[in-house]
DNA sequence: ACCTGAACACCGTTCAAGT
DNA sequence: ACCTGAACACCGTTCAAGT
């Protein structure tokens, strides 16, 4: 025992995701994920497609790890529990988030959240097409204010100014739904 | 005459920007730079200060070539007409402008196109406090929205469905300001 | 003053070789 | 089956040398 390093998949993801969260998407190298494994770059190509399908791996990892809120809950409250785990995520993965806006949201994460999405919106009252259309633009709209801070657009601003502007932001959302 | 290549900070932006336009913001590299210039790699650092400073640069050429909207509009048609240059601007150069999400609005291009919002909403009678929150949230919205196109988030989606979806982002701003 | 050559420490990726 | 060694074509960046 103990004589060859074993790796997969997931453990990869693991050492990757650690290592954007701490040093940033830069130092997010096959190098630096193998010495981390304590195997060489070369072992990972084995499990993983290459750096392009590692970074889609990453991405997936934290859709995947997305909270949902209580089935139970009113579609308000709902939504606003979304967008505040969508944030939590950034605040969480700041290296890795802003590379949602980069992908569409094909994957089973993506497709999780966005239904859940879509079942507040129709519980709402709001006829499909206007429900594919809201969440579209709701989440665009969460994401790039979570992917602004987590890229730090906002540093220059105090945290209860960035804080109250989310608390707006949610407003604007749910007036959006009710007002159209 | 014709002996040594000449260049400057104006040039190297040039090439820079025409590289990330055809082919991708990977693309720009500092060799492929010099490349285009017929200079070596190294020759770009007496104008440049290195790799980090030239894709600021080229931020700011974005934010620079930015078109006003006509002083004596309506506020809300100056609104209207910011959000339409910002997502022409993604359209334009879609590989650098998803760093726009990245950066604090700083930069002298940057100031400028805040004080256009900030004049507009001013106008629409909002005091300060107000317009600087309503400024960053607007700005957040419709940068994430066009960083998401230009990043190919909808390329799913047919364009005319994403040109209504803009639609409607820009019926929501408008009734952000006289809502509040 | 401004560009070049040589050099360094990294990158991602391949492929044959080892176990 | 799965990891390693060697190799390749790139990266960004430095510094002394050329003109």
């Amino acid at each position: 025992m103990g004589r060859r390093r074993q790796i997969d998949r997931a453990a990869i993801l693991d050492a990757a995701l650690a290592l954007a969260d701490t040093d940033g998407l830069d130092a997010v190298t096959m190098q630096a994920v193998g010495q981390r494994l304590q195997v060489t770059p070369m072992a990972l190509y084995r499990h993983m497609d290459g750096k392009q399908a590692l970074l889609d791996g990453l991405v997936e990892r934290l859709l995947s790890g997305f909270p949902l809120p209580a089935a139970g809950l009113p579609w308000d409250e709902r939504l606003t529990g979304l967008a505040e785990a969508m944030r939590a995520t950034a605040r969480q993965h700041p290296a890795v988030f802003p590379l949602l806006l980069t992908r569409p949201a094909v994957t089973p994460g993506a497709r999780v959240v966005r239904e859940a999405v879509l079942g507040a919106l129709a519980e709402a009252g709001l006829d499909e097409g206007a429900a594919a259309r809201a969440e579209r633009l709701m989440s665009t709209t969460v994401l790039g204010f979570a992917a602004s801070e987590a890229a730090g657009r906002f540093r220059r601003h105090p945290k209860a100014a960035i804080d109250e502007d989310f608390a707006v932001l949610l407003g604007w959302l749910r007036l959006m739904v009710t007002g159209a």
